[in-house]
DNA sequence: GTTAAAATATACCAATTGGTATTTTTTAAT
DNA sequence: ATTAAAAAATACCAATTGGTATATTTTAAC
């Protein structure tokens, strides 16, 4: 594994300024803050990255992984696809201080913030989004043919509820400030998932 | 009702400059995107408007007001609290075009765009949020208290649901370019509502 | 129709923004 | 320890930004 002194600048940079971007937007974080959030200077963060913008998507690639990285590490230490599903309210239930350092999930956010403003970036979170929502909807599938889901449900349909509830929850809890929201909708999806899914 | 010129251009500036700041954001809209979207000069804007916050604000709150103003005149159509209740899904399924042409829903978009760019926007969009909130859980309560439904349901519990269907729905279906997630959100509010909520 | 006020447009400006060229410092191979 | 390359800091710059002062046009009261 390469480790160069200015790897390990790259990866402080993203570290550091991926919560900033991620609460902020890509419109609202300015090149200070870049500076700030680092402790380096502008030439130090130019001499590493070609241009804001790409701080900004590989920051977005940095808290998507975090997020589809930790759900998707818990989902593979089950077996059957009940516990796989139920593993993603998990996570979440586990890791509020995430989406708290964060502020708000990434997948949301930048959907949210980057449509309109920078192109790329909107790409790269449909491109996100639309991954996440293919995981759970072939971990239904999966459930599925194992014959552990009922068989007339709907995988697509599913996953976008569970989905919404999720991104829901979370932006209701931190515009409101009350985490219960977040918890209700993740009690909901396990819910959902004992009396809908399961056969 | 005053309607002087001034007043027709504060309102033509807050019409056409309202789904801009919804699909841009705050720190995402320029100056230039105000003078290009209403056809006005620089002069005329700040002729009408102390600053771009002011405008900001505006636009957020016709925005808002479209929208809660649209289900509350639904709502208010119905007796029973079952069906005040129901107007609320069936105000989104009359009304995607509303959605479309503002670029989702003005209380998300505004709760994340505005978080840590703009604080009084911020705010104010805290307060829409709390409100929508607070309508639909007192729905759920009268509900109650004239026995349509049952005295074990948690009102917080299900308006915090319903409205992460609604904001989670239609945060996906925007990325996702795809209507059929915030369809099946609705859909899923509905049935909740008859097999969860009802006595 | 004249005119004062109101509304709008034009022309300008200072601050901030993203970015670059250059200098200085640090790193690591010899 | 020397030194060439790499990295980082400084100093700079052009464009964009939000905003204002001034000029022009439009409105509406008389």
């Amino acid at each position: 594994m390469k480790d160069s002194k200015a790897d390990k600048t790259r990866r402080h940079i993203i570290e550091k300024v991926a919560p900033v971007f991620n609460k902020k937007g890509y419109a609202g974080t300015k090149v200070i803050d870049l500076i700030q959030a680092t402790g380096l200077t502008k030439g130090s963060i130019y001499g590493n990255f070609k241009d804001k913008d790409e701080v900004a998507l590989e920051a977005f690639r940095h808290n998507y992984k975090e997020v589809l990285g930790g759900t998707m590490a818990e989902m593979s230490l089950e077996t059957d696809y009940t516990s796989k599903l139920k593993a993603i309210p998990q996570y979440y239930r586990n890791n509020l201080y995430v989406l708290a350092k964060l502020g708000g999930c990434p997948l949301l956010n930048t959907a949210i913030d980057s449509a309109n403003v920078h192109p790329y970036l909107e790409k790269e979170s449909v491109k996100a989004f639309r991954n996440y929502y293919e995981i759970i909807k072939e971990t239904i599938e999966k459930g599925k043919q194992t014959k552990e889901f009922c068989p007339h449900i709907n995988p697509h349909q599913y996953a976008g509820i569970i989905l919404s509830l999720i991104e829901g929850g979370i932006a209701l809890s931190k515009s409101l400030s009350d985490p219960t929201f977040l918890m209700e909708s993740l009690k909901k999806i396990d819910l959902i998932i004992d009396n809908e899914l399961k056969a």
